[in-house]
DNA sequence: TTATCACATTAGCAATCACTAATATGAGTG
DNA sequence: CACTCATATTAGTGATTGCTAATGTGATAA
């Protein structure tokens, strides 16, 4: 893989692997919602939830679509969609391996 | 989705989220290789590979089988073997998107 | 047009993470 | 046993990331 795809793979699976980003996905997996509905859903901060909903939309697993002065953000695609089920399956399966992870790095 | 899945969901996804470990992945997602071989491979340092090797072990992604002094590592199951190919699947259907990702949050 | 509402952006700080260097462990070999 | 090789672990440091608070922007409503 040439560095240039390695860098873009790693900002997209990086989008992933933090806790408020993932609530955002779960609360607009199955439709979307306004900016201050996730806000209220997940009880963030506007201003912290706006920035990761900014990092997701950079990396292309969400999309805002403007109604007037709302913002609705939902997933951009199916396959998006599937990935995050596929997430859960094989989550599933390893959730015990998980739980004994203890390293500092990413632990 | 309760508290405890969350967080072992995201320390399950931010494994994937670091260039190192990507790499380490790629280079034994076909075989198996030994602590030597990947650090060779991917031109690392062998304290940090260890650590990042500690890392996806710890989180169910890989696998190690000890033979004789050299330690084998690969991937956990087909599953996951499965959800790498379905990252680059997905990847390479936004990549143009992910490219323009500039947030400071995980940009 | 001014005020308000929804959202985005910026700056600065605190916490987390990954790296290097040094050292430890544990298996094979002479 | 002593030595070497392969790998793991630890400590310390620099870099990255995410959070909060303050402010900016753009659309609607009065």
């Amino acid at each position: 893989m040439i560095q240039e795809n390695l860098e873009l793979k790693v900002k997209f699976l990086r989008a992933f692997g933090d806790k408020t980003r993932v609530q955002i996905l779960e609360c607009i997996k199955y439709e979307e919602k306004t900016v201050s509905q996730i806000v209220e859903s997940i009880e963030g901060n506007q201003s912290n939830i706006s920035q990761h909903l900014a990092c997701l939309r950079g990396c292309g697993i969400i999309e805002g679509r403007q109604e007037g002065k709302y913002v609705y953000y939902g997933l951009r695609n199916q396959q998006i969609k599937e990935l995050l089920d596929t997430f859960d399956h094989v989550l599933s399966q390893i959730e015990n391996n998980v739980a004994c992870c203890e390293n500092h790095i990413s632990s």
